[in-house]
Parts: structure tokens; sequence; C-alpha cells
DNA sequence: TTCTAAAGTTGTAATGATTACAATTTATCC
DNA sequence: GGATAAATTGTAATCATTACAACTTTAGAA
């Protein structure tokens, strides 16, 4: 056993959990791809090549013992699937109504205090934006242009 | 046809939608339990009985309309069923983790403007807040009370 | 080290909100 | 009134997630 599992071991323990090489997988994968934000599915088909026999049933059980825990936050910015990341400073999330993208962005979260809330008790605060991403606007852009060009070449023609 | 049918008449062709009596009534519901956030289901089960034979199709198909066209938001704070309600200023949804209840709080989204996108278009922007309502709080205090009373009766009697 | 109870894993079946789709009906425009 | 596109309906399918029961593993006690 290599010493980051030993350390994985008296994280899950800090929260009352036990390790087993398939939390230190999940662990491992959700650390390795912070960025993108993968769901179940995701984590189950990548991990299924390490782990042979690996239940999907496993990575909702322990996706949500993580959660619990406080280790890991879900983000249910889509309707459909919830993503999943590594608990970390609070921040905003932006997905891409295109091209579904979800992009992380600094806001202080903890100074949105709303009086009108003071006799609730507001443990989890979420800001999602949804919009189109840089890289969308560009390839709209590109199609919206091509499309004048091809009208005014017609018009040209004529 | 009275008044309010030629009001959302002109309401709905503005939207290029067309009138029925079903989109009248999903609107009316709507109008008529704003607090609520309802779901699909509850608007069907309530209108079903004004409405023999209504489908439940019609009304997501209803609901996404009104969505697309601007009149209704979509409120995605549980990840189970997305709930409804009428276009409005901007604001908050407080969602508690115990009743379920959603309660509205206004917050000026607009002030939130953040450097980082600029590049981005950001379309719509959510603020979700989860944790307990203040009557959730006094119930779960009555209820840790009682524990204690009950504790400390057993060890008078030891 | 061995034993034991509790916790974790697995596979399958079920759930439940939502969508796809094709047939029928209706609203709007001429 | 008739044509046409849009709306409604009912049924079947989809798909993420959960329920559950049998089996396996972990962690701590003996």
């Amino acid at each position: 056993m290599n010493s980051s599992s030993e350390y994985l071991i008296k994280k899950l323990s800090q929260k009352s959990l036990r390790f087993s090489f398939q939390r230190m997988k999940i662990l491992e994968y959700l650390y390795q791809h912070e960025s993108s934000h993968p769901d179940a599915e995701e984590i189950y088909e990548s991990l299924s090549n390490i782990i042979p026999g690996l239940s999907k049933t496993t990575i909702y059980n322990t996706l949500h013992s993580f959660v619990n825990a406080g280790l890991v936050q879900a983000v249910d910015i889509e309707n459909s699937e919830t993503r999943y990341e590594l608990s970390a400073s609070r921040h905003g999330h932006f997905i891409c109504k295109q091209c579904g993208v979800i992009h992380d962005f600094d806001i202080d979260i903890d100074m949105i205090v709303v009086k009108e809330l003071a006799q609730f008790q507001v443990e989890e605060k979420d800001v999602y934006f949804r919009g189109l991403c840089p890289n969308c606007i560009r390839i709209q852009n590109e199609t919206t242009n091509t499309i004048k060009n091809k009208k005014k070449e017609a018009q040209d023609e004529s």
C-alpha cells in the first residue's frame, strides 16, 4: 500500500468511511479530471477498464458517500445527469447550452448574504450561469457570415 | 371568449404561439400557484379534473413552448422533477432539504458580473440556495429537546 | 493472527420523469 | 368554408438513478 493510499485512508476515516480500491480509484479519477466535471457514467466507463467487474451501483453509492462526507460536490446544472467535482473553494458554474462544457468561475458566494433569509439555515449556495462559450460564439458567427455571404452572392448573381 | 383569453391570445401570438384551452388553463394554473412552483405532474393532476382527456404530453409540450417563448421559467433546483414559475423579475430560489418547499428571495442577479466570463455570452443566471426553512428548524429543535428531556428523565430515574 | 460485525460491492430489477412518434384534432389565414 | 401548419393525444421507449438481496471485504477486538 503506497503513501497516497495511506493519505486517503486517513482522509476517509476522518469522515467515517472505509478504504477500498474502488473508492481510491474514483477519488483519483475526480482528481485527474477536475475541469471536465464527469458524471457517473463517464467514471464508470473509464474505471471499468482498470477494475474488472466494477458495478455502476458502486459508482453511485460511492459518489453519494463522498458528497455526504463533504469530499465531493454535486453539480446539478444539467437536468439530465448529475456531474461531480472535488470539494474546493466555492465557485460558480457556467454551462454552454451549445456544447455542454462546464466552466468554473471565481465568485465570492459567501459574500452573497440575503437579509430576507435570516430565519433560514442556508447550507449550500449554488450559482449557475448558462449561455454560449467563446468557442461556440465563434462557430456561430462563422456560420452566420457564411449564410450572409451566400445570400449576397445570390443577390449579385440576379 | 372573455377578455382574459383575448389578452392571452395577444400574448401568445407575440411569441408565435397559438391559443388553446389547454394552454390557457396551464398558464392560469401557474398564475394561481406562483409560490408553490408546481411540476408537470401537479399541473396535470389538477387540470385533468377540468379538462377531460388531457394528456401529460401536452403539459410537457406546453411548458417547453412557454419556456422557449420566455413566458415561463424552469426551476431546476431539484435533481428529480423540473418545477415551473411565471417569468418575472429575476430572483433566487431557496429549497428546504427537509420538506422540499421552495422560497423565492429577492436578489439583484444582474449585479453579479463576472469579469472572468467577459468572452462568454451569459444568457441565464440562477442562484440556488439549499438548507432548512424556519418551520423545519423549529421542528428539529423540538425533536432534539424531546430527546434531551427523555435522556435527562432516564438519568434522573437511575 | 484470527474472528466477527458492520460496511462496501455487485447484479438485476424496478422506478419515475421525460421524450419520441404517429394519428387525430384544432386554430389561423386565405 | 377549406387548406395547412400547429397542437393534442396516447402509447411506447428512454435513461439516469435507486431498491434490494446476496456476497465480499474492511477494521477493530479477542
